[in-house]
DNA sequence: TATCGGATCTGTAGTAGCTACAGATGCAAG
DNA sequence: CTTGCATCTGTAGCTACTACAGATCCGATA
């Protein structure tokens, strides 16, 4: 059922992943995903660990996990002394930084509402906006 | 009252901004800001609306306007087209912009939070947020 | 089997928005 | 006049890619 003797061009995993060819290259210079095995003329050729191993990367990415991260949590996987403590924690230290990310955008967003509501959009050049940008006392 | 006779060297400028040294040289090479006079010793001489604009370059980066969003404002200011109307749709794609990170981080955090309660924090190896990155059925 | 065109190859440069040097000068106080 | 901090230019680094150029590979068709 489990058909491990598949061999997949680069085309095809990009295909397969939607990770871009330039992106999996650049996956294999950083040191994210392993250098493959190469056909007689030189073109990278995968396997389904490899396969497997860009879904990982590409939903780490979606996710937002920063490229150290990523090398953390594959590091645990390829020395198999992964533990749910250690995982949990770089999880935990993500959702973190996600947490004040979206406190700083809606202090911005409130700023910039306030702004955009002194506004009188009109056509004359005494913007408020600009007035505000340019006052360093706020 | 108002002293247009300043001249500040370029750590004046830095001092009194909290712009970094190098980020001044930086927006003067990406013409955010303007070549100053120099020195006989080739110094950056700045005056006080060079200052003024670099407040208003800090103040905007603060906002989390792009160099092209900050050099359009300039050029508006500079060119003295300044209308309401444009820097408001400046303004509120910005905020547009600003909301829709905001809906994906929290996204992200729900995400991130789920995985991270379905986490038993063990020694054990077997953890399913690994488990739910592997998965490329998520 | 020769050919043709799409797929890959390597290597480099560009993107944003800076920061961090090195090594050479400028400048101002003692 | 020396000392030492401030600035100078120019380059490389960071993250996370993307976009070429110019060369080669590979598989399908004639």
């Amino acid at each position: 059922m489990h058909s491990d003797g598949n061999v997949f061009a680069i085309g095809e995993m990009s295909r397969r992943t939607g990770v871009n060819i330039e992106t999996v290259r650049y996956y294999e210079k950083i040191g994210l995903m392993p250098k493959p095995s190469r056909s007689e003329g030189g073109n990278r050729l995968y396997n389904d660990v490899q396969l497997r191993r860009l879904f990982f990367i590409k939903r780490c990415r979606e996710i937002g996990f920063s490229q150290s991260e990523i090398k953390a949590l594959l590091s645990m996987v390829d020395h198999e002394n992964i533990t749910c403590a250690e995982v949990h924690s770089v999880t935990t230290a993500h959702v973190a930084d996600i947490r004040k990310k979206i406190k700083d955008l809606r202090k911005l967003e409130k700023v910039l509402t306030q702004m955009a509501n002194e506004c009188s959009r009109g056509d004359v050049p005494e913007c408020p906006i600009i007035q505000t940008l340019f006052d360093n006392r706020v």
